[in-house]
DNA sequence: GGGCGGCTGTATAACGTTGTAAATCGACGT
DNA sequence: ACGTCGATTTACAACGTTATACAGCCGCCC
């Protein structure tokens, strides 16, 4: 068996909890005490048993992440600096992937795994706001694109504006019919915030907002984008632009304009939102909404720490808006030059 | 506070070992009795209490998992893999990322975290057998390239065979000047398995393995196999093939090209490995090794899980080969055609 | 010089669960 | 009817940690 306090106590000839208090950095320690006492622990080889500890203090130290999907290059970079947000404050990253459905996020919002986590941080999907009613046995931060009204900690880009950056990058290259591709399918129209964007921008600058040209899909990857892309292709359309959903789409989409023969960005401008290492290094390189994904993951667990310590309620749910750029590279390439940069 | 198993007992009028033994299912309760109880449960909305449980017990139901990095998709889509099949025997996983830093590695596979987690799945970059010595506080697992004779389970797919199918299928090509992108810089060569296996195949095919056409780099993403695209071409060679270390960087190869003028497949044939989704949806899409994930990841927790039940000292360390196939596409089209498929 | 108060260190009781051993119960064979 | 035996349930003691309350001890003030 391993060495727990009552063995490095009987060494050194302390009591446990002078021992624990050396462990935990008690103030009225002696030094000659503490000293004693630590080389006990480094003689034994001592370490503290979590699940002990965790007992006693009603704490796990753990985070959960719930993610829709890890192949997704954007929630992986995510995943990343949240992990290395909870790092910095001592606190380690459980991971779950909901594939993005609504059952799954409901059960990982519900707290299936309650007992062994502090908080959690869920990028949903398909969850609706009447999921997350009175729940919540732990701290919850919401991540992503939806607009929810609920009494939930957000952490977001403001996804509209970034979108309308989107579109007015486009429409200043001189580009008139700009599609949309990435429309969640089946979901309330509203709710998608980047179509939102499209739409207001194009309106904006007086041209026509045309849902014909708006492709939904049911996923968001490589292939969801290349199907879309070539919906809007054989429906005899051909628009100048395409604004997508998010990188790995407009990379599909981009392949499907290859095979067709189009050039982006001669014949077809295209735009994509997640800045995904990918995007930079295809035969033709992707301009995209980057956003600050580092400031995301800090924020997340930043924020999911201010309300395990804040002793219960805080004031009032925040919404954060992290920060996000626009940067240009060679599918828009043309009259508009250099990066663009936009604070959120 | 929540419910726990003193709360639901008082509710029920019964010990707090019977009901314990309804939520474990132990045998000798009676239908009557496991009825009444569980209407209790029902009623309060008990759930066990993790930690308690773990402390008890001994065990936590979480392995870590410690990758290199997830922003390469091929470990977010093995991260994903790992964490299914670990949910299939109710564990779930912790993920950490050593930046491939052997300082990390060494840290995790030291069990930094032992105390929260009951096994570990390492897939090692820079680590080395001696820091692997006589450790190991929980079953080890590794994944990956590396060559180890070490008393740990190692799940990999047959690198080496992997690697000669690939530059076999080069040379079916008619191509006799294959570069290699991405033996590790720094590093005792022998280790590099897939570099290995690309010098075997060429000289069994009386080619000369010219070490001049093999590029180290300091990382494995698409900045790095353009960088060493660059240098070979800039040294005056120009190989008919490249074979890369996985396919960022074979994309960020590719990209080299392109922006060279240099037509793949027809001037230059490209292999990566990996097979991620990326390379399926490039310009030019992309002939890979293609591991199977699913299989790592489930055999990865499977070995986990039988050392921990396996009551301590199971017979021998097993080294289990998963399959892989490789997979053509647009990115070495040619004389040879369709799928070709080889078992591990 | 007695008492006060600030430092140190200690004993003890939890936290919620499960393993062990013992208590209870009913039925059965003699 | 009584001892026995197996099936069921219970009491109690851990697991390793930290919070609480308290016991010494010292110097210092009046």
């Amino acid at each position: 068996m391993r060495v727990s306090l009552k063995d490095v106590a009987a060494h050194a000839g302390v009591s446990i909890k002078t021992v624990s208090n050396v462990v935990n950095n008690y103030q009225h320690v002696t030094p000659a005490m503490r000293e004693r006492v630590q080389r006990s622990i480094d003689a034994l080889g001592y370490r503290p048993n979590l699940a002990a500890r965790h007992l006693r203090k009603g704490r796990t130290g753990i985070i959960a992440l719930a993610l829709p999907e890890l192949g997704n290059p954007y929630f992986a970079e995510l995943a990343a600096a949240v992990i290395d947000a909870a790092a910095a404050h001592d606190y380690i990253v459980l991971l779950d992937h909901t594939g993005g459905r609504r059952e799954q996020e409901v059960l990982v919002s519900q707290g299936f795994r309650a007992r062994v986590i502090d908080g959690l941080i869920l990028s949903p999907i398909e969850l609706e706001p009447e999921d997350l009613r009175d729940q919540a046995e732990v701290p919850l931060v919401l991540l992503g694109e939806r607009d929810y009204a609920l009494p939930y900690d957000h952490i977001a880009i403001d996804n509209v504006a970034a979108a309308r950056a989107a579109v007015r990058h486009l429409i200043d290259l001189g580009r008139r019919e700009i599609a949309f591709i990435g429309a969640r399918r089946g979901r309330s129209e509203p709710a998608q915030l980047r179509v939102r964007g499209w739409r207001e921008e194009l309106t904006a600058a007086g041209l026509p907002a045309d849902e014909g040209l708006v492709a939904a899909t049911d996923g968001w990857g490589h292939a969801d984008g290349a199907d879309a892309m070539a919906r809007i292709l054989e429906s005899g359309r051909q628009p100048d632009a395409v604004f997508a959903y998010n990188d790995p789409m407009a990379i599909g989409a981009m392949r499907v304009l290859h095979e067709r023969g189009l050039k982006v960005p001669e014949d077809i401008a295209v735009v994509g939102f997640d800045d995904v290492v990918e995007g930079r290094f295809g035969a033709v390189t992707l301009t995209s909404v980057s956003p600050d994904k580092d400031a995301i993951g800090r924020l997340a667990v930043e924020a999911v720490l201010a309300r395990l310590s804040g002793g219960g309620e805080l004031p009032e749910p925040r919404r954060v808006w992290a920060d996000y750029r626009l940067v240009q590279r060679e599918s828009t390439l043309g009259r508009a030059a250099g990066e663009r940069s936009a604070q959120g």
